[in-house]
DNA sequence: GTCTATATGGTGATAGAC
DNA sequence: GTCTATCACCATATAGAC
């Protein structure tokens, strides 16, 4: 069983894919060691071959997640021609908030990040910080304090869609979102018109 | 000691101050009963003549917690008339993100609600739906979708400050929110420029 | 209403067989 | 490298004394 020899590098894999799918739905303590193997395809035991703790897990799931889920968002290469508008229809989307397939960790994981110790906040740290770059390469201009506003939309709404429990509150957000970020990176081209102010229905 | 006639509502508030500032800092699953009860002066034993279970305790424990931080934040009356500058500034401050004391449960238990049962969700979206009519209130035009733009601001901006590790981010983060809602609202009264686009150093 | 004691079960982590 | 078995611990919730 376990002689070939990249064996155990595909045992980590699968634990690494299934534990990013897990605690992005469940948060942290929501999510044992137990299942996350189990649904991997072995016992509990065999965990402390891979990773030390629970909390070393926890970190590389979410760089896995944030990996994944950027190249399901902006295509395996990560080229940085893609549009804004793409990334931000596919990140402030109604199958990224409640669809099964692979989440954002920054969204999904935002207000379990504080509990944790400081490697994982490092990690999620730096998963931010990459966004942060893909939105200020994807937008006009390079203005940083932009992206940020951009980003915290992003995560915000995506965070705040997951908590709500009204569907058509869900959709009007989302759909304020974009029109916050797509409004404003449009305008700002053409003398700089009003971002954030405008509602959904005078965006068509 | 319990011939006082108000004795059990006494320590049913005890118990909920307590409750809201630990669940706030900490999340549901790291807060224990045995915790809750503790540092209001009880033990385990007694909180099962106050609540029925550790869930419906986070629920009223999120009421109470976004009462006393709106009371904080707006005074207790909670008049209208205050400034949109001054919740904004307030919520997106320092203080909000590091302190000891309340805390607002939209911001720091965002990602928590997901996970939890259907009650504690409603309880949750009303809050929302509290925070969203005072800014509604408290900005000039009564724009609805313009109002959940500047919540999600406010919610993702703390939320998100409370997870990075890095202090001058964290600063610039909340000063890159503040300004992208301050500024489109002063703005839009006058023929609308740019809101969300602006970087605080263009904001003096 | 609050206490102590307990039933019951899950958890992270380790030990040792194969 | 993965398994089964186990340690040590902590959780929610309940029962019954006072």
């Amino acid at each position: 069983m376990s002689w070939s020899p990249d064996h155990k590098e595909r045992s980590r894999q699968r634990i690494l894919m299934t534990a990013a799918r897990l605690f992005a739905q469940q948060g942290f303590d929501q999510v044992s060691i137990d299942q996350v193997m189990s649904a991997a395809g072995m016992t509990r035991g065999a965990f402390y071959a891979h990773f030390t703790s629970k909390s070393e897990l926890y970190g590389e799931a979410i760089l896995t997640a944030a990996r994944n889920a950027r190249d399901t968002r902006l295509g395996p290469n990560a080229e940085t021609d893609q549009h804004l508008e793409r990334v931000v229809n596919a990140y402030l989307s109604g199958e990224h908030v409640s669809g099964d397939g692979l989440h954002c960790p920054l969204a999904f994981l935002v207000s379990d990040i504080a509990q944790r110790d400081e490697q994982v906040r490092d990690i999620w740290t730096r998963v931010f910080r990459g966004l942060v770059d893909v939105v200020r390469q994807e937008q006009d201009d390079s203005g940083y304090a932009r992206a940020l506003q951009h980003v915290v939309m992003m995560i915000g709404g995506v965070a705040i869609a997951r908590a709500l429990n009204d569907e058509a509150l869900i959709r009007t957000l989302l759909e304020s979102c974009r029109t916050a970020i797509l409004d404003a990176s449009i305008d700002t081209t053409k003398a700089g018109t009003i971002g954030i102010c405008r509602t959904p229905s005078a965006s068509a």
